[in-house]
This record gives structure tokens, sequence and C-alpha cells, in this order.
DNA sequence: AGCCACGACTGAAGCGCTTCAGTACGATGG
DNA sequence: CCATCGTACTGAAGCGCTTCAGTCGTGGCT
């Protein structure tokens, strides 16, 4: 089938007709300021002629050892993906950070939560990879140390001899849990994100946290139970739901789960904003009032937070400046750069309308 | 700065070590049946040895001729674009259409509303490329057709000699007019999406029409007027407001806008779900009860629509077959097949609770 | 007049890989 | 025992570009 399409121009093409050298040619486009500009004129006008669009990129990658892209690998597919709010802000602002317009974002969307095959990541024609958020025993990994390609992980994991940007993810749970604890809540529910990439969500075991492949997650909990430790709750008296992913759905299905529990928790400290927004859906769909009878504590402060009826008290992490300095790191990794030290970015508490002192 | 890390090896390097051709060491990664299994086996073993991870991505490229990926390219930025939902979805079943692990998707951000740059084009490696409903003036389109790159226009516009998939718009608006004039509204205001890629919103006057770049909102536009039409409803007595994007926020901001006028209108079309459940919103703040005093109709069907309060009624279109049939297009005229008509995904109505009949 | 610096352009050596027409050789068939 | 064939591997010609060390006039300076 395939049709042939005439042989294309290249530079030898254009030099030829113009009747100068390759190497001219190709300062055209890359040094202009190494001919005459009337050379020049002369030069692009004849590839315009002839249909040369410029020098072919592969071409060019090839010589100069520059991909020229940027790839970003992700633990699901693109619609689990982009519906987590959390990761379409970052990665804009990576985007917009890296994008000069010589650079451009490869992605590598995951497979089954396990990330990207190690396939792909071997066929990509990049020069970087970031990471988002992969549990620590994805092949995508070990296929970017085959490569020994520069690595910025973000979130999660830890990757030896990788730059890293994190979150002060136990700091900001404890905030959460310090919060709810404040306002006289003796009994918490927990609806956590993953903590394997199985698919496996319920109520969790000790074993399970035992296996756990998502640092966050583990992070998150600690925070949590150290806070509400310091209150004298102990660990065991606080039930802990997996979701197996970050959307309502499933934070509406935890929180169903907790509020079916004796006794019922009157606060619920969801490990993300998604999963904060289900729980109160599933607290209105059982007729508990929030904050009234129920307070709920999101995490990540996403717009949809704020817009939330009512408005959600979450832990605040700037996105932005998440997504920028992953851009950042990796531009300084392309330079040759050592990968330093973590960068964490901060949080703090946005208290809003969904938490109120217990009655 | 840049650090030069001990020269890589390559192809020869395990061809020299080994003490076999280069071609056979190609082979080996390539055509494993044009070898024996011994001779693989220990060209794999000394390629790992020696740190040597396959065959370079770009020079296989070059040699090949065949750059490996997908050019996705959209009219914004990634977080406008991936808050718009249907845009995940269709972009999902895109990437996993084509995605064998061959072919990477290198998504190429738009700038401000007008396409990526020209020069993100000119330098992107890639074997195809698909639009996202760009304005029919964006200069990415033209270094398209400079580089003489097959190409798939989703939605809009229309290019020459470029295969397409098109969503039956004037048919989907059609009927959602339809259904509010057959609940026996008279008074009907329209919320639309953009109609250049300006950044401007408000009131639409005629002339902006005449103007307009992007065929989508026009075909939905005619669609509605063609419908209230037949009731008797003309167009000059139908209030339209154009948001200068698919947010919530602009949906609402619109809506209010309507609900100030006089004779206030009793439904408002919306040409998006995200707009839609923006005018809900700006509905509910100004005490008007939906579908009581206000029916509002959406336009994609997403999930956020049947989630909604009250569920959406809304036009629904197929997003996964968009994205799936656009993959399909593009893995074709990769093969060389000639463009061909366009593909049309069809539409329904979905009547759920937004809608009621005029009291 | 002699020297040097400079701008404008060239030649050639890669970049790392694929592919195709061979070559060599042992096995097979008549 | 010779022609034939298939298997296993090789050599060399690209793929289209960048880059760097030159070459060659020119003009300025002393």
């Amino acid at each position: 089938m395939t049709q042939d399409r005439e042989r294309r121009p290249t530079l030898d093409t254009i030099a030829q007709r113009v009747g100068v050298s390759r190497a001219t040619v190709s300062n055209a486009y890359n040094r202009p300021d190494q001919l005459s500009g009337a050379l020049r004129e002369r030069i692009i006008a004849t590839a315009k002629q002839l249909g040369y669009a410029g020098p072919d990129p592969v071409a060019r990658s090839l010589a100069t050892k520059q991909a020229g892209s940027v790839a970003f690998m992700l633990c699901d597919g693109l619609s689990s993906a982009f519906s987590d709010p959390a990761l379409s802000i970052m990665l804009d602002a990576l985007s917009s950070t890296m994008d000069t317009g010589e650079r451009s974002l490869l992605l590598l969307p995951g497979v089954s939560g396990d990330g990207p095959r190690a396939q792909s990541v071997m066929r990509a024609q990049t020069d970087v990879v970031v990471a988002y958020s992969l549990p620590d025993n994805a092949p995508a990994l070990e296929a970017v140390r085959a490569r020994d390609l520069p690595l910025v992980v973000v979130d999660q994991p830890f990757v030896p001899k990788s730059a890293r940007v994190r979150v002060d993810d136990r700091g900001g749970a404890y905030l959460a849990a310090k919060h709810v604890a404040g306002l006289g809540h003796r009994h918490v529910g927990i609806v956590g994100l993953g903590l394997s990439a199985d698919g496996v969500g319920g109520p969790v075991s000790p074993q399970r946290i035992e296996q756990a492949h998502f640092e966050v997650t583990l992070d998150r909990l600690a925070g949590y139970r150290e806070a509400l430790g310091e209150q004298g709750i102990l660990a065991d008296a606080v039930p802990f739901w997996e979701a197996p992913g970050n959307a309502r759905e499933m934070g509406r299905e935890g929180a169903r789960w907790l509020f079916g529990l004796e006794p019922r928790p009157t606060a619920v400290l969801c490990m993300s904003d998604e999963l904060a927004l289900g729980a109160i859906r599933a607290a209105n769909e059982l007729g508990l009032s929030v904050p009234g009878e129920v307070s709920v504590v999101g995490f990540d402060d996403t717009p949809a937070a704020s817009w939330a009826d009512p408005p959600l008290t979450t832990v605040r992490q700037d996105l932005v400046a998440k997504g920028r300095q992953a851009g950042e790191l990796a531009l300084r990794m392309l330079d040759g750069a050592r990968p330093g030290r973590p960068v964490t970015i901060g949080v703090d508490l946005q208290v809003r309308g969904s938490t109120a002192a217990v009655v």
C-alpha cells in the first residue's frame, strides 16, 4: 500500500541547486550570521521553491545527539491520568517551563497502573525523562536506568541517581489530621490512595501496608497517624479504606464503607480532593450533613476544592511550582548537572467549609 | 557545564567485542530469526555487560525513515486542554489505538488558542500529525503542509488533502434545540464556544460571526437556529453569548448575562457540558431552579453530565469512537492511504433532569 | 608594501543505525 | 557425485544532517 512519494529534497538538493556547499545551506538555517544575507535569502527562496521545509528533525537529532524532547511517564492511561486535575496543572506548568519551541513533550502513558512498557521507553527518542508518581517496581524505571537517561522523579518513588521533586506529604497529612483532632473529632476515618498498582481497593490490612509500592500513600498515612496519635487516637482505631485510583467515585465508595462502621466516624481524611469530593457526595446521599455531622478534609487543593459545596478544607500543595521545578530540574540534568538533593514543595492547610467542631 | 560521560557503546562496540559484523548485532535485536540462537544470546549478553541498551532510537529512525511517533496538536496549553474532559477521553482512545509500544505520542500544546508554534511543528520528530479543533488560521497547519506530513483533523477546521473525523455538530445542536422548543420554551438563550482564538467573549455581534475561525461553533449555532426557526423563533430573538473557552466558569458568566435579559430565557442551550454545568450553577446562585424555572442543555455527554445535579440533558457524542477513528485514520495515512471522505461520528440526545416543560 | 584580522564559504569526518546483495558452507535430493 | 538450496553471516552503501578545521580573498593598519 505504501505510496512512494517522490524523493524529498534534502540539504544537498538545495546546495547543488544554489551552487554552494551543504554546510552553507545548513548554516542558512542554523547560523544566519555565518553567511551573507543575500546568499541566505537565495537559499531560503530556492528551498521554498523546491518544497524543502528545513532540516529534517531526525537527522538533525542524530548529528547533534540531542533528541529534543522530554519524555513524561505516568502510571495510567491518559483518561484516568487527566481526570486527575492535579496532574493537568502540574503538567501544564512543566510543559510551559520547558517549551521554548525547541523541545517537545513525549507522553508515555502507563498500561495498567504499572507505568509505561519497558519497550516504550527503550524506543523513545528523548534526552531526559520525568516520571510522575510511579510505583517503585515500575519496569519503565529499570528501562530508564538501562538507557542511562537523566531522570527526574516527581512525588515517588525514590530512584538512585535521579533528581526529585516531592511534596511534604507527611507534613501535610499531619496538618490535616491535627486540624480535625483539634476540632474535637475522635472517630476519624481515612480514605487513602493506592498502596500498590494492582487495582485492589477496600479496607486495608497491615500486611498490605507492609508490601506497599506507593510511598506517597505511606507518607500521608504516617502523617495522619502521627497527629492522631498525639491525641491518643491509636492507629488501630482509625479505619482506613484504600481507593484503587484517584477518582471521585472511589472516594464515594470508601466513605460509604466508613459511614457504615460502628462507631461512625465524624471526620474523614481523604488523600486527595477528588476522593474528598466523593466522600462529601456519599455523606449527602446518606443524609449526613457536611460539616454538620461529618467533617471532610482533602489533599491537593485543586480548583474544584474551592468550588465545592461546601468548599473543601484541604491541604494545599503548589502544583504549579511542582511542575516548574520538575521542568527546571530536567533542563538542568540535560546540561549534565548532578541530581542534587530532592526539592520539596511545601504545603499548608486551607481551612474552608467542610470541617467543623464535633457536636 | 556539560559533563562528558564516557563514550557510550554502539552497535560497533558490541560487534567488535563479540567478533561479528555490525549487521549481525543489528539483527540480534531486530530480526532474531536471522541468526542462530546461540550467537544471539552471546550478543545480548555482551551488550548487557557493556551497558548497551539496544539500538539508539534516533539513529534507527534516521535509517528507517520512521520517526515512530504521532504528534498531537491542540489549541491551548495543557491545563486548559485537559480540563476539557471530552479531550481526555478522546485522547485516551486515540493513544490506546495507536500504542503498540512502538509508537509514542508527541504532544504539541498550543500557545494562546492559536495552536502550537510553527517552529514546534518544524522540529517535531513525527510521521503523522493529528490536529484537534484548531482555528482555521492556525500557523501550525501551514507548517504541517510545508513539511508535507500526513494530517488527521479532528473536529475542525477543513484542511485540503487531510483526513478528518468530525461530529454531526449541526445535527446534534438541532436535536437539542428541538427538544427545548418541543417543551414549549420560546425564550431561549445560547452559551456558545469560541468563534475565534482571540480570547474574546461576551454577547456576539453578527460581524463576529462572519469572521469566525471555529467551524464547530458555527455548525452548532446553525443547528440551534434551524430548530428554533422551525418553531418561528427568529435568530435575532435568540441571545447568544460567546465563551472564550470551554470552562465552567465561563458558562456561569454567560448564563448570568442571559438571566439578566428581558425577557429572561427559560431555556439555555450550551455548546458543551462544562458550559452547561456553569450555567446551572449561575441559575442556582440567582435562585432559579433547574429545571423548574430554567432548562439547561449541554453538549458532549461527558461523565460529569450524568453526575450533575440535576443530571444534564445533553447531546451525546461518542468520544471513544472519535479517538479510535482518529487513531485508525492516522495509522492508515502512515501506510500511505489517501485521506478519503470525512468520518462523521453520530450524535443523539440524552434527555435527563435538567430540562422540563415550560410552565 | 607587508602583515594581520576578518568575513564568507568549503571539505570531510562523523552521528549510530538498517538493509540488501552477496558469500560461504553444510545439508539435501536425484 | 554434482547441482541445488537454505542457513548464517558479512560488506558496504546509505539515511540527512552538523561541525570544525581550514581556505581564500579583502580591507585596514602601520
